[in-house]
DNA sequence: GTGAAAGCGCTAACAT
DNA sequence: ATGTTAGCGCTTTCAC
């Protein structure tokens, strides 16, 4: 026999060989059978099965990805911001990631800068990530990044820079939910809504401005100069001081839940009555703001659905890379009515025309 | 020269080896470059930086982790719920990693039982994390489960079933919060304060109920009987109408801020004033719940200190595992005074004797 | 300061 | 149904 040279540490916990041996197989059924292939034993499986837990033996992940060239993970670019719309997102999307077998990386990217999501994608890239998902891109000076792996795209489509083995985008309806919001408020009989917008480099933005520029059109309504703010209560807040002064508004909807109830306080604060005087609707669907006063009418973004789906599309596409991808379900759009939207004031002698 | 066979998918990405060639070198120097090692020629360190960069290198992480052992990554296990706690946590730990340069691996357990802990840390190891952080265990029933590599726990200590290589513990001052939250109504000349707790299971949850029985206890004041919600304003909700009807109470701290904001909206709807008749206090501090009326008085989790801080600790211990840790520093504790606190409605005859 | 050789623990391909 | 052999791409050891 000969002699074994010692290594200075020979990492005492147990390998696929020591299974093997105590298990009487080949290193390869050990290997079949935490693979879950076919073609073993029922016998050499259970005693493969007792040989590990009788070790606790577990198994390498660095040392499969490196020979099998997968490592059955999947990479996300989370914006690093701890809003209830981005958070539950990230929590559907583990979930998501978690029953399809794979295991997430995250890399955040504090204001999703695009060179930001640039690096972050190169380090999930070397981390290996079988796919990647960006879940909330910024819309201006793309940065061009190729990647090799399959990529998904929640709420927006992925900049023309963008170039990876396979490009999937699955929404999450926002100007379907922005256009339902804007015209909750038509309907209830308002001459035209204002918008309270999010950053303007966020997809996110866009597309709720867009929306509801759409629903304004569709009903010949005035579209009012938009209202900025950055997702923030004290942003919408801010935005709201602004508006109280203006006797004209009588419905505004804000691109994020926070920023309707910054609004709703300042307008308060001014004198202003929400609902009686003027309404808003707010987007996200956070349940606490049921308990806020008034209830706080919003539009509910199918995260839930759009990480199921999302991530069933790109495990596909990881997994069978040939084959045609199977359809995207619509995400449900969902307008929650709660009380800070009423009819407008009546006008002071009872007109309806337009006072253009 | 020995025919070289072709392997079926000879993966077209540049190697480590690649790079060595273009830049004229040998393997093992493209590595120190690579690892920032020492005893390299500024010639050569340039050199095969712009081959790297020339053939568009990535460094393969599962290779390097099969060759050294080591992954330079950190798994945390957290709860699965979006909570704006939890969320806030996860993301400061992210950006703690980030700066350790260090990559993240999540796993959330959805409810955070107790064996879902023990899968978690397995399935964390498995990936070969080189150090573990657990962000709000549960109090009961641990699993027993040993591991080889630094563990850090936030918010509480580790069971003691539970055996780590090293095990870290950083708080963030719920004690001493609930403590600070029950001391300030109790400054405002309320009799007893009334505690919502949240689920029994959570060591937050305990470690809050604590804190809120100390205080009471250094003021001699009773101690009313628990109230349970599970963190959402729905169950705060549901405690504020079972304690609406009940005229002596007259202020309340709440385990979190959702389900303050349900309590304080039951409470006002059964007719009761926010803070003239009870005070509430929530827990957490998410600045959202400043612009609610009323705005919300509540106690500010340090998260971001405890993030900085036990990863700091964590990696320590990864880098230097035989040295002494440096002493933690002592998480703030901060409490936000705003609207929904006051003194407590005078007595009918003005006594200020314990009713008991 | 640099390089050659020998693995890390697993799966792939091809036996049998 | 199972075993054998040859790497995956990197870092390690140790020689130069």
């Amino acid at each position: 026999m000969a002699p074994e040279v010692e290594r200075v540490a020979p990492s005492t916990a147990p390998r696929s060989a020591d299974v093997a041996r105590v298990a009487g197989v080949s290193r390869k059924t050990v290997s079949r059978v935490l693979n879950g292939e076919p073609y073993v034993s029922d016998e050499a499986r259970r005693r493969v099965l007792a040989a590990a837990e009788e070790l606790g033996y577990r198994l390498n992940h660095a040392a499969r990805a490196l020979a099998s060239g997968r490592t059955r993970s999947i990479g996300v670019v989370a914006l690093g911001t701890a809003g209830y719309g981005t958070a539950s997102l990230l929590v559907r999307i583990e979930h998501a990631v978690r029953d399809a077998g794979y295991t997430l990386r995250v890399v955040n990217t504090p204001d999703g800068a695009p060179e930001d999501i640039a690096g972050a994608v190169a380090s999930l890239l070397e981390q290996g990530v079988d796919g990647v998902v960006v879940s909330e891109p910024i819309v201006k000076g793309d940065v061009p990044l190729r990647l090799d792996v399959p990529a998904l795209f929640i709420g927006a489509p992925p900049a023309p820079s963008f170039t990876a083995n396979r490009t999937l985008t699955v929404g999450v309806a926002a100007h379907e939910l922005a256009r339902a919001a804007t015209e909750h408020l038509l309907d209830l009989g308002h001459q035209t809504v204002h918008h309270l917008a999010g950053p303007r480099q966020w997809y996110a933005t866009k597309d709720r401005i867009e929306g509801w520029q759409a629903a304004l059109a569709a009903r010949g309504a005035h579209e009012p100069p938009l209202l900025n703010g950055d997702w923030s209560a004290a942003s919408g807040y801010a935005a709201g001081r602004a508006l109280a002064s203006d006797g004209s508004v009588t419905a505004v909807f804000a691109a994020g839940d926070e920023m309707a109830i910054g609004l709703i306080h300042a307008l308060r604060e001014a004198g202003r009555r929400v609902p009686e005087d003027i309404s808003v609707v707010g987007f996200d669907g956070n349940p606490v703001f049921a308990y806020v006063s008034p209830p706080l009418t919003t539009v509910r973004q199918p995260f839930e659905a759009a990480a199921r789906e999302g991530i069933r599309l790109l495990v596909h596409a990881i997994e069978k890379p040939g084959a045609e991808l199977p359809p995207a379900d619509e995400p449900p759009v969902e307008l929650v009515v709660r009380g800070s939207t009423a009819p407008p004031p009546s006008r002071p002698g009872g007109s309806v025309l337009r006072t253009t």
